[in-house]
DNA sequence: TTAATATACGGAGGTAGCCTCCGATTGGCT
DNA sequence: AGCCAATCGGAGGCTACCTCCGTATATTAA
């Protein structure tokens, strides 16, 4: 299976052209940034773009699939952290983080957990059902309310990462998660 | 002062109907609704739309003031009464439905209270300004947190109903502020 | 009633972004 | 070199934003 021909070089040229330049502008103008600005600057047709990426949700997703991974692969590794909170805070702050890259980021991944037609669907559950086992270990560990759900946490978690992203300041969004998650211990 | 002209009777026609029918449309599809299709449904042509409001948050504050300074009342009723916590969370659960009438509401009030060239920062100053009394009665009772600032929880009020925006059912926001708010109980 | 005028109206037109479609081009293979 | 499938590019149709100004009308004064 997945024996995918392998790209003409042109069309490979421009796959990676558009790549690089939908991270800038994305970075640069937010999720909602024009998709024929980056063909432009990229040097390609605007049908171009729409054929290696038929939506913008799709370019999206092109760049953020190995950061999901990545996030995935770090509540793994936490799962074998001591203190079992400690962990769910470093892994929720650092989703946090990365969420908050892209202005409107927070809104689509948040969307994405309750569309199941959504490209990055598939990606975020993946990463909620890891991130749920690390909130059921400091459950487990008596360290955190036994009535929080892992959707509830992700959810409160997006919602400081927004808040975060519409304060002037910077660390808006740490402020926020530390001062909800403190009155999340167990008692 | 402020003795303005009565408008012409065909002007004053208009206006009105350009509210109702942005109320309507604002309701239905959120924020960011076509202006264009606002004028149209009011039977009246774009140049009209734009001369009584300059800009879409012109037209976004003449509906919501009224709104504004209800909330603002509320608190202010709301400082006589024996619980102070509980008086707070039922203000911000108010609070917190009166944002979540638009989609987008949220967005564009929480950006409103850090930019100063808002026709919205005047009004949601004033609502924060009375709110902050709630929160600094509740804190002197001994029965909130005393390093949780008026801000800080406006902002999660407006993080949580932004995220019960995000979720499929009702009352999402409730759920998340009570969760949120148990948490920042005087311990 | 009518005429004069300040006030208000409407929509054409320029800009920008979305997305589709299809004739023109080009890379890769023989 | 020559063929053809793969790929490209952007014109074109759509919607929305906002401005500008010639036209229409409510109001007031005669």
């Amino acid at each position: 299976m997945t024996d995918v021909k392998p790209m003409r070089a042109d069309a490979r040229r421009n796959y990676e052209r558009l790549l690089e330049e939908a991270q800038r502008a994305f970075a640069e103008h937010g999720v909602e940034a024009s998709l024929e600005e980056i063909a432009r600057r990229a040097g390609v047709g605007i049908g171009t773009l729409y054929r290696h990426f038929p939506t913008r949700d799709a370019l999206l997703e092109t760049l953020l699939r190995a950061r999901f991974d990545a996030q995935a692969e770090r509540a793994r590794e936490l799962l074998t952290h001591p203190e079992p909170l400690n962990a769910l805070h470093a892994w929720l702050a650092g989703l946090g983080d990365a969420t908050g890259t892209f202005r409107g980021l927070v809104e689509l991944t948040a969307d994405a957990l309750n569309d199941e037609t959504s490209r990055l669907y598939e990606s975020c559950h993946a990463m909620r059902d890891v991130g749920s086992q690390l909130v059921e270990r400091a459950k487990h560990a008596g360290e955190l309310r036994q009535d929080v759900t892992a959707h509830e946490l992700l959810l409160l978690l997006h919602a400081a990462s927004w808040a975060g992203g519409h304060l002037p300041g910077e660390g808006g969004m740490q402020r926020l998660l530390a001062l909800v998650f403190e009155g999340l211990r167990a008692s």
